[in-house]
DNA sequence: CGACTTTGACCGGCGC
DNA sequence: GCGCCGGTCAAAGTCG
């Protein structure tokens, strides 16, 4: 029933934040499992609804997490025009706000900035405190790409690579390649769940020029 | 030769 | 204290 309404939450759901997605479909995968074990001792016509339901959200989830990337992707190469832009244009085009809060930099990455997972105000004060501007970038690539690469048009030199606990694909750590004058760092993993997407954490900002 | 990658060592934080 | 784990270093190798 109703089902425009659901879908829009879970649209808000996963616009708010892409891990959503992970807990929220590890927690009924959890849940699923568990009442999977009592299925055989109670009745089985929940079952066939709730694996109807699994098969539904699990459905949407792969909608969303398609549409997530069209967006990111979308996000991306605007994101690039704007750098291109504002590189060949060095004014600082601040236009009136100089008051703190709402610089510049929010507006253009307030859609993927996901630093923070905090849902539905935890504390009234923006915290905009001396936090380095950790920000997430997602990008669908190729499944035979393996090298774990991000043409983000900057010049990196990579560091170091591991494999973490709870992912097969390795992280690699990348450098801005103008450090130390530039210390924005970098780390690129493949999504846990869809290995076509990339998922690039950005740490910093860059203090030259786009050099593209 | 210089810049970059590779890859094991190393280090610090955290939980037990 | 010890071991795990994420992050970084740096020596050796590679490429142009
Ligand atoms: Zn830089």
């Amino acid at each position: 029933m109703d089902s425009a309404s659901w879908i829009n939450t879970s649209l808000n759901l996963n616009i708010n934040s892409y891990t959503v997605h992970q807990q929220v479909s590890k927690k009924v995968e959890s849940k699923l499992f568990s009442l999977g074990m009592s299925k055989f001792h109670v009745k089985e016509e929940s079952t066939i609804e709730l694996e109807m339901e699994l098969k539904r959200a699990s459905a949407e989830n792969k909608k969303l997490v398609e549409m997530l990337s069209v967006v990111c992707e979308n996000y991306n190469s605007l994101k690039s025009h704007l750098m291109e832009y504002m590189s060949k244009n060095p004014e600082k085009l601040t236009p009136s706000s100089k008051k703190r809060k709402c610089e510049s930099s929010n507006k253009s990455s307030k859609i993927m900035r996901i630093n923070n997972g905090n849902s539905q105000s935890s504390y009234n004060d923006e915290e905009e405190t001396i936090r380095p501007k950790i920000s997430r970038v997602y990008v669908r690539t190729e499944a035979s790409d393996t090298s774990l690469i991000v043409k983000d048009g900057y010049q990196w030199r990579k560091y170091g690579q591991k494999v973490t606990r709870d992912n097969p694909c390795p992280r690699a750590y990348f450098k801005c390649s103008f450090a130390p004058i530039c210390l924005v760092k970098k780390k690129v993993q493949r999504s846990v769940d869809d290995q076509s997407v990339l998922v690039a954490t950005y740490e910093g900002e860059h203090n030259h020029p786009h050099p593209s």
